[in-house]
DNA sequence: GTGAATTGAGTTGTGCGCAATCTAATTGTG
DNA sequence: CACAATTAGATTGCGCACAACTCAATTCAC
């Protein structure tokens, strides 16, 4: 046999394959809103704290203005976000709620509960992955600064 | 204060990091043999047993036609994989290794360490986050058919 | 056996995700 | 002040993901 890894061993592989499945499962809920996964993330950004800026957006979400940048204007077509330069600093662009935006974040407040509902794991549990993963992601990104 | 969820109460989100994380860490590795992550994961089902049809590669991995037939044909591009219409039935399409992809087998047994010495998590740690992101996907993809 | 339904791949279109590059605005240094 | 370096955001290009659709091969029902 082979030393070659395999798939099913591989901690990568499930990450992967866990966060396809998550955000699957909120796919029909985020349908009904009008949004996608990363929209629904900028909103969660957004509905903590406005006007924030595309960098801070960035730094919140581990994205950068290549993927951030159309997907705001994507966004703005939707009515859901105002982009406007910053008076301060000519190079930021602050970005703002509308009204319907602003709205939004009722019909969103059902969201993360399904996730709880179809995971199948206790609070504990789910609680203890959470900070596990929250320590894996703050290792990887300052081993891979490195 | 609002009820709005928070970021960083998500679960999703956090695992949508950790993935986005790990796969930043295996990058340069996959860099230097040539490969996508993607990439990398269908070169993995097939180490372990070739041929494999494009329908037995998806189940493996959780992939549709639409994401692998186009990372097929770069794979056979590369030169690591060739594609043969199956004899048996003419829908199929047998995907089998070339010399050259048999070989990569050996650069990428590398590859899954980097993660491991990167996580900052000991070993049991990983165990139990591994064996937990597998029940999480199974239950998620349970409830996703409901 | 023939037509309907199913299955396996491929194609098209949309939206990330990320590297690389570009421009304009700001800051830092002499 | 002038000019190099940095910073914020946008753009381009490539490769996934995934839905929706097409087409051909196979299977199922009658």
């Amino acid at each position: 046999m082979s030393d070659a890894p395999r798939l099913n061993h591989q901690v990568c592989f499930a990450l992967y394959s866990a966060s396809k499945a998550a955000t699957a499962v909120y796919r029909p809920v985020l349908d009904s809103l009008g949004l996608t996964y990363p929209q629904y993330l900028v909103m969660l950004v957004l509905w903590e704290e406005e006007p924030r800026t595309v960098r801070e957006l960035g730094a919140a979400l581990g994205l950068d203005s290549g993927t951030l940048s159309p997907l705001l204007k994507r966004l703005e077509a939707l009515g859901l976000v105002e982009r406007r330069r910053s008076q301060e600093d000519e190079r930021r662009v602050d970005i703002h709620l509308t009204d319907a935006g602003r709205e939004l974040s009722g019909g969103a407040a059902a969201v993360p509960k399904r996730l709880a509902d179809a995971a199948g794991l206790s609070a504990a549990e789910l609680s203890q992955l959470h900070s596990t993963l929250q320590r894996l992601t703050a290792a990887l990104h300052s081993a891979d600064k490195q």
